[in-house]
DNA sequence: GTCTATAAACAGATAGAC
DNA sequence: GTCTATCTGTTTATAGAC
């Protein structure tokens, strides 16, 4: 009888990695001990060693993890497998509607705020996890993204300008998760519900909106 | 003969402070040791105690620095003490002058890297140095820059949506510094010099451009 | 004030019992 | 596979010499 349900090896493997990218987003790596990591999965501090060679090994795991996860919510809202949009108002739905959905996941997620703490504080400095993140997900989302672009505002998908400009679409929005704290004491929020994501998002459409209608009429 | 040079109580303070900048930032605060706070320092490990108490003081001593470092930059960028703008054209080439100065001191400013990346370490748990940040910092250029946006724009400086506006327009601005290392892969560049700089204070400039032109339109 | 020696706690890795 | 005991190194804080 193969046991693959609550217990067994998978279920201690994700438990160890659910843990860790808890407690490694909340303190960082170093501030993040496998003792502490271990406790909070209800597992040993061997099993890190028995399953994944080591803390090294667990972080990278962690990446692996972040990519796919990342991976299932910003891949078919960005339409990663579909087939292109036909016309520029479509390919600007598809941007605005990419926007909103990473703004609500970031900042009302209540699926990953582990996921989110964890990229943020691994993102800053290269390194193997880096590497796994930016392959897994950065570039591939990036590039759909100015391929977008390319269809929304006739500015081809790989010029510098196009480039630069979808990364600071990106920020805006990510910005808001790096500087949530600043973000709650400005807006006097008590948190960020849905109700405070939804008001994000809609500047954040108007802003996207708002870039590429310039685009648009500097090369008519 | 007072000796307020180069050596000295003072200057011991400073060293340690720049050290600790330097180190809490590479590593994080749990990453960086305080021997090695104390060897780059050119300090003894004591020395830490006697001048902050602890490595929690000294961590507040750095969070006290950065925010008289960036007062020094972005205050005058803001024409934090200056008179208001008396149009809507000059308002607007105050916003896009702030986001060009912070662009090329985020991205490309050999004076103070280590104090950003301090910064975007500490910025997002809540606690003593986020406190003495976002006081001493963040709120004071977050309301100048609203009411830039009212003269600008016409809309009212401490509405939702002003707010929410101003801080997708700083966004956009840090996340080239967060996500440098994605930047610089996705670009291809081999690092974020002044030309580079240039690029992206460019880009972002002319968002800002776009959406106060598509906010001035919508209420004529 | 500056520096050194040391204490007490904690880190990650590992060997071996079960 | 899981868990415990232990090893080795490192951490911060501190007491005391100079």
């Amino acid at each position: 009888m193969n046991d693959t349900r609550e217990t067994g090896r998978d279920a201690t493997r994700t438990a160890l990695i659910l843990a860790a990218l808890d407690l490694i987003g909340r303190h960082g790596f170093d501030g993040a001990s496998t003792r502490r990591i271990a406790d909070a999965a209800k597992a040993n501090i061997g099993s890190i060693a028995y399953h994944f060679g080591g803390k090294d090994g667990l972080r990278a795991a962690c990446a692996r993890f972040v990519v796919e996860t990342v991976k299932s919510v910003a891949g078919p809202a960005v339409g990663l497998s579909e087939a292109k949009p036909q016309s520029a108002a479509e390919a600007e739905e598809r941007l605005v509607h990419t926007v909103e959905t990473v703004v609500r996941f970031l900042v009302a997620g209540s699926v990953a705020p582990r996921v989110i703490q964890f990229v943020l504080r691994e993102i800053s400095h290269p390194g193997p996890v880096l590497d796994i993140m930016y392959a897994g997900v950065f570039e591939p989302v990036h590039k759909r993204l100015c391929q977008l672009w390319e269809q929304a505002t006739g500015e081809p998908a790989e010029s510098e300008e196009t480039r630069i400009t979808v990364f600071t679409l990106i920020g805006q929005v990510v910005y808001l998760r790096i500087g949530r704290e600043a973000v709650i004491r400005r807006m006097d929020w008590p948190s960020v519900g849905p109700e405070e994501a939804a008001k994000l998002a809609a500047i954040a459409s108007s802003n996207v909106r708002a870039v590429i209608r310039s685009r648009q009429g500097a090369k008519p």
